[in-house]
DNA sequence: TTGAAAGCGCTAACAC
DNA sequence: GTGTTAGCGCTTTCAA
């Protein structure tokens, strides 16, 4: 109704006409819009009511250069050795969605990027000295280990998402991986699993951790336990027919599988139940990740559990105090052995 | 290696001090970076080689104001009456990986929103006037059809993901809904169901046509079948309680469910099968999206298959035609049944 | 082919 | 309190 009764007048281009419109000055209209209490309440409201009638807002590209704050971060994935694993990824995007509700709520905008470090040696430096975000977080560190490490070691709001290695200079966030696949395997040698086929790619960093946990978990037994590593690819496609294939070819004794992700264990259970192969009877399944669909699989699957929604705090929080100048340490959180039924 | 025989020299902080360096003027390093011809090969190529040196890149903030292009797609979730309903929604999610990756292979950068129009009407205005964005892509109506309209009619660039009414002003890129609904319940109807739960909230428009087009469908079949809604909440939290309850109250005669998406179904899988309710013998299943994940569930799921992915091409196609000033009509998919085990 | 200069739209230091 | 002014760092006429 009440667009009927006032037509829209022209709109206004820029804080000079608006400031010729209201008879002040540029720098007042900039003042009043910007609520700075410098300016005569009577003239703000007057101003801000003028803005609101003819929809205006001031032009975020300009106030950015000008106060050299972006108000933006970078999210990045970056997929080195991991080409085709999709930005879809269950695990990359329950991060994602918790990150961006951290961030949205402390007033951040979000640049989404996915960097393929093969084709582009530079992706983060060419990120980082965009003069478009005032921080960037990257979801996983791929194969990229050193070249984060040499651009952290200048550019310093910079959180990353992945394992710690001893004296490493980048502020990282995530869940220690080593202690994560060390439970997984204490848990399925307890229930007697004696051969252990493990699913992942152990070129990311952190497979390769969850792999040598569980493997210092077996030695630790004195068992005599065998950990066997099949390289799961982690695109979905590609995913599904190398399970099939590497459960056909595995060693019969094998009693046990423990997936690197949760995403590879709804894949192998799948595959599993197409075999007629009952979980847990005939094969025990770990996975690692907590996603909360985990909770809706037939049966419901044992994993390790992260605190993802913690962790994309922390890495806002850690980021922010970095922006402002702070400097922060890495945050390791304590993966927790969720049994549910697969084991 | 290398690293270690030269040492980086200080860093330059913008154009001109590269320029100083070359001893040339900020023009002609401003062209030799764009690698526009106009400029000597020779300078060109020592200006790039500085510039690589010192690792200087021209900040991105200042050109984009001065050129007046971005090189950024807004990408905004509204969340008008599903406030609960998390950006990592599975749908949502699978949507936006392929929105990021179709616009990061055009070139664009995506900034990531999510809005909740209930405590800002002015939610997309804010957006589409920030002066960031080339374009805007909105992932879903929710209950701002009316508002998304009005905007719409001033500001071209933009593409909603949803549904189409007679009529309409604003670009849409969506499934049909209603045919959606209709061979859903169809293929129930043939299966001899005759009475129909639905799941899902019917506030948010998709969801609404998709039961109109199952009621359809129970009309035209004149076998007298009906169909219970029930309003499932979208958030995870909530949703698994709720479809609890609504299992235990709803009409004992009922032998088939119609989840409005699939991961209501999964949830509704779970909660049967804890029940004791074998599907699809004791109860047909159906959902909707055909998400990647639907394959992998214990039986698999039937499902209403949405491209999602040629829809994301189909988006970003209109939205870059509507930047560079075309107009675009609205493409609306048509939906497909996918029958696997749950009915 | 290059340099000089204007200006994208905004903010903030400095005046008054 | 408000106006004036000088840039933020870049691109792009215009002139040479």
């Amino acid at each position: 109704m009440s667009q009927d009764r006032e037509p829209r007048p022209r709109r206004l281009r820029n804080i000079a006409e608006l400031a010729k419109l209201a008879g002040v000055s540029a720098g007042t209209v900039s003042r009043a819009l910007a609520d700075k209490s410098l300016v005569n309440r009577e003239t703000r409201e007057r101003i801000q009511a003028l803005a609101r009638e003819h929809g205006f807002r001031p032009n975020q590209m300009a106030s950015r250069l000008r106060t050299g704050q972006t108000g933006v971060v970078g999210v990045v994935i970056p997929l080195g050795h991991e080409q085709k694993q999709h930005i879809s990824d269950p695990f990359f995007m329950t991060l994602l969605g918790q990150l961006a509700d951290a961030l949205i709520d402390r007033g951040y905008d979000l640049m989404l990027s996915r960097a393929l470090p093969v084709d582009n040696a530079e992706w983060l430096e060419r990120i980082v000295d965009s003069g478009m975000l005032d921080g960037v977080l990257l979801i996983g560190q791929s194969d990229q280990f050193h070249n984060i490490e040499s651009v952290a070691a200048r550019y310093r709001p910079l959180v990353v998402w992945g394992t710690h290695r001893e004296g490493q200079q980048h502020c990282v966030v995530g869940t220690d991986s080593f202690a994560g696949g060390r439970l997984a395997a204490q848990h399925l040698i307890a229930r007697g699993c004696r051969r252990i086929a493990f699913f992942g790619d152990t070129r990311g960093l952190e497979i390769e951790r969850r792999l040598a946990g569980a493997r210092a978990a077996a030695e630790e037994s004195g068992t005599g336990t065998r950990i066997d590593g099949f390289a799961t690819h982690l695109s979905a496609e590609e995913m599904v027919s190398q399970i099939a294939a590497d459960l056909d070819r595995m060693d019969p004794a094998t009693d046990a599988i423990f997936a690197a992700s949760d995403l590879i264990a709804m894949a192998t259970l799948r595959q599993l139940h197409e075999r007629g192969r009952k979980v847990p009877k005939d094969m025990a399944l770990v996975g690692f990740d907590d996603l909360p669909m985990t909770e809706q699989t037939v049966p419901k699957l044992t994993t390790i559990h992260q605190d993802i929604a913690g962790g994309a705090r922390a890495m806002v929080a850690s980021l922010l105090a970095r922006i402002a100048g702070e400097d922060t340490p890495s945050t390791i959180m304590v993966p927790r052995l969720v049994v549910r039924e697969s084991a």
